[in-house]
DNA sequence: GATGAATGAGCCTTCATTCAT
DNA sequence: GATGAATGAAGGCTCATTCAT
C-alpha cells in the first residue's frame, strides 16, 4: 500500500490546479451574488455553495473557513479593479497625460467597474472595513496604490496644461469624488447615470484644470 | 441552593427603572459603538445590552426585534444629521448664500457630524442598503431630503455670484465629494484631515464658482 | 413608624378578603380562556392578565407562580363539576335513583357543564395529566369521587328495578362513555349534538337495563 | 486549547450517518417518550435529541421546526393506528361481521395500541387539538375515516343478526366508549385492565346486539 | 395591594465546520 | 477531491418572575 508521490511535472497535476482555481473562482463569483443579493452580514456559506452549485462543505475545503472566502472576495474585486488601472496609468502606450486621465474617467465608470454587484461588494465591505483590520489593509493598500498612481497622472497633467497646482490636494478630490459618485450609483442608480456621473468628473477636473480645452 | 443576597454596597446591578426614551436611547448610543467597534454583521443583542450596562432582554423589551434596533439606530443617525442641516439650510438669520454654504462645509465636517462611530455607522448601513429595502428607503429618504436643501441653496449661491450654472450637477459632485471624503476620512483618517477635507471641497467650490473670492 | 396590627375584627379586612376572592376568580376565568383559545402549551401568564384586565406581576402576586395557577384552575373546572355532581346525586329530594340517573344525564350534558370552554380545559388537563402528578391526583381525586357516587346511584337504580347486573361494570362503561361523548363533543361539535349524545347514553342505559321503560 | 484527540473507544460519540427515514423515526419515538415522560407542553428539542443520543441541531435538520417535528409525531400515531384499524375492517380473510368486530376490540385494546407512551401521545395531541387547526384537522380525518369504517362494520353485524338498529348511534356509542375507556386506561391503569376494558366493550355490545350469543 | 419595567434563564433556530462515505 | 449528514456553539427571542415605584 506505498502511495506513490506524484512527480511535479507529472501533467496530471497541473490539470488538477486548473480545476481548483476554477473551484476558487466559482464560489468566489456566488459569494459576491450574494453579497449584492442580501447583504454581506446576511451571507451563509449553504446559500453562496448553493448559488455555485456546488456541495455544502466545499468551501470549506478550497477556502478554509467563511472569512477567508470573503476575504478572497474583496483581494479578488480590489485586484481586478487594480489591474485595470495599472493598466491605463503604466499604458506603454504613447497616450498623453490628458488623454490617460479621459481613458481612466471612462474606465471607472465603465459597465465592467460599476456593475451593481461589484459596487455592492465594494461597499459592502467599506461598510466593515473599519472594524475589520484584514478588510481595512486590504481596502487600504489598494487605495495607497490607486492614490499614487492617480496623483502621478494629475501631475503629469498638470505639466502638459503648464498648471501649477498642489495636485495631492486635487486627487484626494478626484479620488472622493469617484468614491461618493460610485455610492450614488449604487444607492439611487434611477438619479445618477454613469453618463453623468463622468459628466461630473469632468465638470470638477474642468474647475480643476481651467486650460484644459477638449476635456470629454 | 443558597440564594445570595445582594449586598447593599452593589449598587452598580441595582434594578433601576427609567422612561422609555432614556432606555432607547441608552440602546441606540450602545448599537453604534458596537457597530463602530465590531461592524454591523458582528453586532450581538447581548454585547450591545452589556456594553448598556442592562440585561439581554431588554432590547426586545423596547424594540421587538434586534432588527428594528437596527432599523431605529440608523433613523436616529439619519434624523440627528438632517435636522443640523436643515437648521443651516433654512436659517432664519440674515445669512448670505454664500455664508450658509460656507457654514455647511464647516457643519459637514464638524467633529460632531464625523465622529468615527457616526461615520462607522454611516457607512455599516449603507453597505447593506442596496439589499436591505428598509434600509434602503430610510437612506434614500434622507439623501433626497439633503439632496432638495443643498440644490436650493447651490442656486442661491450661483445667483448671487451671477453665475450661470447647471446647479443640479454642482449639487451631485458636491454631494458626492462630500460622501467620498466622509469614506476617506473613516478609513484612512491618518491620511486625510478634517482640515484637509474642508480645504478640497473648497478647492471644488472655488472651480465651481470661479467669481466667489473669499472662499474659506 | 410603628406598623399598627390590624384587628382581627376589623371589617376593612374582611372587605379585603372579597376582593382578593375576585382577582383570583378572574384570572382563573381569563386562564380558562386561554387555555380554549390557544391550548394549555401556548398559555402565557402576561396573555392570561391581559384578558383579565390586570397587571402583569397580578398573577404571580396571587398565585405565587404560573404552575400553581393552573393547578387552581383545573381544580375550580373539577370542585364546580363535583358539587353539581354531588348536588344530583346526594339530592335530598324524593326522587327516586331513576329519576336521579336521568337529571344525572341531563346536568353532564347541560349546556353549563358542556360548554366550549370547560370541555377545552378539562381535556387539556387531561392531556398533561399522565406526566404531572399534581394534575393526575387532583383528577384522580375527582374520579374517585365521582365514580363512586355514580356507582351507588347504578346499584340503587338496579334495585329498584329488580336487575341484578354487576354495577361496577356498568359503572365504568358509563364514565367511559360520558368521557368519550364529551371528547366528541369537544373536537367535532358538528357531528355530534347535545342531543345526540344524551340519546346516546339512553341508548347504553337501555341496554344495561332492559327493564326500565321510560328512560328518557 | 488543546485538542482532545477522541479515543477510539469511544464509538458512542463516533458520528454516524443513517438513512432519512431511519433517522426521523428515531426523533418521532424520542418526542413519543418525552411527551409520554413530562407532557406536551414541557416537551424540548434539546431533551428530545439528548433522548435520541444525538445532537441538538438534527431535529430542526429533519423536521425543519418543533412544531412540524410535533405534528409529524401526531401523524406517526395516528396513521400507525389507522393502518391496523384498516387491515382488520377491510380484512381479506373469511370472517364474519361478527369475527371482524372481535378482531377489533382485540386490536383496540391490544398491547400496542394501549402501550401507555402512545395513549399519553394521543390524548395530549387531544388535549391541544381544539386551538390547534392544525392538530385538529389530523384528528378529524383519522377519525372520521375509522368511524366510517365502524359503522360499515356494525351495520354488517346488525345484518348478520338480523337486528334493525339504528347503527349510526350505536357506532357513535361504541366509539365514545372506546374512547373513554383508553382515557381511563391512561389516568387510572390500576383501576381499569385491558382486560375488564374489553368485557365493558363486550357488555355494551351484548346491551346493543341482544342476539349476539358468543360475545367474547 | 397594584403596576409594569427590568431581569435572566432557557428555548428554538441557524449555520460554520467536521468528517464518514 | 467531493459530498452532505451530523455536530454543537452561539444567537435572537420569550416569558415567568422580581421589585422599585
Amino acid at each position: 500500500m506505498v502511495k506513490q508521490r506524484r512527480s511535479q511535472i507529472d501533467s496530471s497535476k497541473r490539470r488538477q490546479i486548473l480545476p481548483k482555481e476554477i473551484r476558487r473562482k466559482q464560489l468566489i463569483r456566488a459569494t459576491m451574488g450574494r453579497i449584492a443579493e442580501v447583504g454581506l452580514s446576511q451571507v451563509t456559506l449553504s446559500a453562496v455553495t448553493q448559488k455555485a452549485g456546488l456541495s455544502q462543505g466545499i468551501a470549506n475545503l478550497h477556502f478554509d473557513s467563511k472569512d477567508n472566502l470573503l476575504v478572497e472576495t474583496l483581494k479578488f474585486v480590489t485586484d481586478e479593479y487594480n489591474l485595470g488601472l495599472q493598466q491605463i496609468l503604466s499604458g506603454t502606450g504613447y497616450l498623453s497625460a490628458q488623454a490617460k486621465l479621459q481613458a481612466l474617467v471612462q474606465f471607472q465608470f465603465s459597465r465592467s467597474v460599476t456593475e451593481e454587484t461589484k459596487m455592492a461588494v465594494w461597499f459592502a465591505f467599506y461598510g466593515e472595513a473599519k472594524s475589520r483590520p484584514t478588510y481595512q489593509s486590504i481596502c487600504a493598500d489598494s487605495d495607497r496604490r490607486a492614490a499614487l498612481g492617480m496623483k502621478t497622472l494629475m501631475t503629469a497633467v498638470s505639466e502638459e496644461l503648464g498648471h501649477d497646482i498642489d495636485t495631492a490636494f486635487v486627487t484626494d478630490g478626484y479620488i472622493a469624488l469617484i468614491d461618493g459618485l460610485w455610492l450614488s450609483l449604487l444607492l439611487s442608480p434611477r438619479k445618477l447615470s454613469r453618463v453623468k456621473a463622468k459628466q461630473v468628473v469632468f465638470q470638477y477636473l474642468k474647475g480643476v484644470f481651467p486650460l484644459w480645452s477638449d476635456v470629454r
